[in-house]
DNA sequence: GCTTGACTTAGAGTTAACTCTAAAGATTAA
DNA sequence: TTAATCTTTAGAGTTAACTCTAAGTCAAGC
């Protein structure tokens, strides 16, 4: 059994101009045609889809992704590089993981200080609360 | 005392064509300009721009970091407004934190995939561990 | 058999966010 | 004062990732 490029698309949450557009970008050379030209989406190319949305939705361009899906199709003499993309990818998330977190403490400050001037009707936190001046310092100094 | 264009791109990590380009689109309204027309940053403006920094780090469009910069140039009617958005962005940022805590359970369990690989030199890893396809299934069923 | 809706391709158009160029003016160091 | 290095503008060009269009083909239900 196999899927239509709209059903696979709605699988994954993509639409069917997008896969196309990924398919002649050379990231989909797994999926196979029926015999009048239209495309097949078996289970495991749903698989590969939702790797390729791994990859995407943690930031990794297109390109690279091919270059990955050019390795799985090379074989087994891939596997280093394969194992190696996996391994900065990991190192990238944790980085952006990170850096998500500081912008965070920003944000929750930033609402702290909205809510009270909301509470107040002015800006005039810093005159209510000097500890959060010290707060902001430190969040914003580097 | 003040930074020129290029001195404020460099404290911020981001170029003289960048910042000339976000003046372009309204995101700098707050930066006065000399005598003779050149940009001058204070540390005030500096803060603003570490602010629309951890906007833009954290994925709002600058569309949208413009409405936020032109309420603060408002005043105080706006505070309502400023302060939902920061309440709106901190969710997204959860959201999309959450997001990639499964992305990187998946390269996880691909590292681990193609370490076994890589110390057998082939792709059986599933026959010499039939758990780990367990863990794959989990991994990619939603 | 016919209609309706999904599918095919090539290729054009869009959007966001830069990124660069050219020509001219300003600032700094020797 | 002069050379080198900024900075200014308007506007063109780039890149990634879609997004859509047109004209035609295919498939499913009646």
């Amino acid at each position: 059994m196999s899927y239509s490029i709209g059903e696979a698309a709605k699988m994954v949450g993509l639409t069917a101009h997008t896969l196309r557009f990924y398919d002649k970008e050379g990231l989909l050379p797994f999926v196979k045609k029926t015999s009048s030209g239209l495309r097949a989406f078996t289970e495991s190319d749903i698989e590969w889809l939702k790797i390729i949305e791994c990859l995407k939705g943690t930031g990794l361009p297109l390109k690279q992704i091919k270059q990955y899906i050019d390795w799985c199709m090379e074989g087994d003499a891939t596997i280093p590089q394969r194992l190696n993309m996996f391994i900065e990818q990991k190192k990238r998330v944790e980085e952006q993981k990170a850096k998500w977190e500081k912008h965070l403490e920003k944000i929750n400050f930033k609402i702290k200080y909205y809510e009270d001037a909301a509470q107040h009707g002015d800006l005039n936190v810093f005159e209510r609360n000097p500890k959060l001046l010290e707060e902001k310092k430190k969040l914003f100094e580097d």
